[in-house]
DNA sequence: GACGGCTATACATACGTATTCAAGTAGCTA
DNA sequence: TAGCTACTTGAATACGTATGTATAGCCGTC
């Protein structure tokens, strides 16, 4: 027998007050009494009354909602980033903290995602997850400029980029790692990951990389970098590609995790993995502690990114201030260096 | 420039029709003629018109969301479970492909989910992932079914359970890991897993690994069990503990990779891995191939499991069908067997 | 040619909330 | 006691859509 479900009227008629009274009491108008807010809390426990979300939002037009995006290049059946993966799971507790709810969502980079979710008036705010170079997309954050809504991206900020942006201090976290294999004793390190335009990233740890050779009186050498992107068979190739080429190295620093397990698996099978070569990853993704030998790597903090995401993109849609961060990182040493 | 986002309203002026003629034609009303219909698509594009999720719901006391539920036992810093997470990317492919959005939330046990979701309004229907016995939330479960809501879980169904459940066929998956260890001459397997009450899955992935002993002549020997979580240090503390007990074993079968992989690193750890003990885990979490060596283990398709729980509950919201599902498995041979 | 049946559209309304505006009450000063 | 303020509450309304009911036009039949 499911009856039908309570709306502030019935609360309003239990308590004794106005259907307005019930809807102040509920929101923490202060210009309701205290001794009527605590008959309205006591109704509405009791006939188990929540607020309707989609009259709420109608009337009040904005739906305390966030909505989540991840790009997407590949097919359908690709496999989601396991960082942003890692992500979504701080970002629900965050957002719930903040009386907000996250909608998912995954895009084609070709498809109508700029109209999607502003304007359907389901989400408040977007938060945009992928990898690559925002250029690419300019003319559709754009749209969302001008549309007046509010985003978030992951990725660097900066140089006339559009909307905010949150990211991680990737320069110093390359200076890190390499500064760590260094101190380990190691002189030829490689550097696996696509350094070059529209990796901007990739680009920045490359700086630290090369920042922290530097320091140590090393040029460093570009026969010991090869392109790779984030995928562990794409990590294997290009470990192989190196040992091909016959330049000598003692370390890997990989400009992320799953290509630097990859890599590490090639340097197994070849018969030179630790302790000739030490390997450095970048991300932290869960299954970095899972490797044998477990990964040493960058930790980017994920509870830290979700919330600076979220925090970010609240603020923006409820005061209008926006204002880019950059996360600090954190070397995580483990047996592979 | 912000302007105001069209309406119903601005659509049908532009047309030369009323605001309801809009509506009919957009959602597909076969009594709109094909000439009209054409000139409110028209309309509705050059504004760049989308229905107002919030007004829609409101009036036809449907969200067109789903919600994904996440249980959660551990504090808030938990990590969530790998396999579920993987499932995020297909459910809201899925979801999008029936039309429906798809809302994330994590929930204490503790907490009062069951009132949450269906009863905002913000969903039309609940799909739960949490690992354990759903006895334990029956009275929850109880009170979705006394209030009509919609869910699905993740988990076994059968004897006197509440609602909708979905599953892989983890007897089989038991069965079937087993006889490939047995077929590679393996004789003495372990089992990691807790396989009492409370973890039916468990219970059932056992069953399956004894059947299959027993098919070979063999009589499960209880001290090749170990109770284990699917946590890494769990698994190696299984394995361990499984060394000391100093009964021989050549296999082990895990019921969780992330127990699996622990329990190899204790092995290795030990001089005991490969080729002395082999190991096959069960999910095939995206880490099992990043494993060294990569893991045997039994897949889970993530995405038929996806699928079936989307389209479970859109039916039984549409349709009111319900029906459990279980899905077929894989063994996946890789390099730990 | 009147009437029934059919099609395509318009009119009116309801969904449940939040907010504006007005009104009522009590407390206080002159 | 009149008048003013501060504090609560209620009445009325709007948010944008979907749908039940009514209406207008049209065709065909006896």
């Amino acid at each position: 027998m499911t009856q039908r479900r309570p709306t502030s009227f019935d609360i309003a008629a239990l308590a004794g007050v106005s259907q307005p009274t019930v809807s102040r009491a509920l929101s923490g108008n202060p210009s309701v009494s205290d001794e009527t807010r605590k008959r309205v809390l006591e109704a509405a426990e009791q006939l188990h009354y929540t607020v309707d979300k989609n009259a709420s939002g109608l009337r009040r037009q904005r739906a305390k909602t966030l909505a989540l995006l991840f790009f997407e290049e590949g097919p359908e059946t690709a496999v989601l980033n396991p960082f942003y993966l890692s992500l979504v799971g701080p970002m629900v507790r965050r957002c719930a903290a903040h009386g907000y709810d996250l909608l998912i969502s995954i895009q084609q980079l070709s498809s109508d995602w700029h109209v999607d979710y502003e304007d359907s008036r389901k989400a408040d705010g977007i938060i945009l997850l992928g990898y690559g170079d925002y250029l690419e997309y300019r003319p559709k954050l754009e749209q969302l400029v001008d549309r007046g809504a509010h985003f978030v991206r992951w990725g660097t900020g900066g140089d006339g980029q559009l909307g905010m942006a949150v990211s991680s201090d990737n320069e110093r976290g390359g200076f890190e790692a390499t500064t760590h294999l260094l101190q380990r004793g190691r002189r030829q390190i490689a550097f696996i990951g696509t350094a070059g335009a529209g990796f901007p990233e990739v680009q920045e740890r490359w700086r630290g990389y090369s920042r922290a050779l530097h320091a140590a009186g090393i040029e460093p050498d570009s026969r010991l970098q090869v392109d790779s992107s984030p995928d562990e068979a794409d990590g294997r190739a290009a470990a192989e590609k190196l040992l091909a080429r016959g330049v000598e190295f003692d370390a890997i620093f990989a400009a992320s995790d799953v290509a630097a397990i990859g890599a590490m698996h090639a340097l197994q099978q070849a018969g030179r993995g630790l302790p000739e070569i030490a390997v450095v990853g970048f991300d932290d993704i869960p299954a970095a502690c899972l490797a044998s030998p477990p990964l040493t790597t960058v930790t980017q903090d994920a509870h830290a990114a979700a919330e600076a995401l979220v925090d970010a993109l609240i603020e923006a849609i409820e005061t209008g201030k926006t204002a880019d961060r950059i996360l600090p990182v954190r070397l995580t040493v483990r047996g592979s260096s």
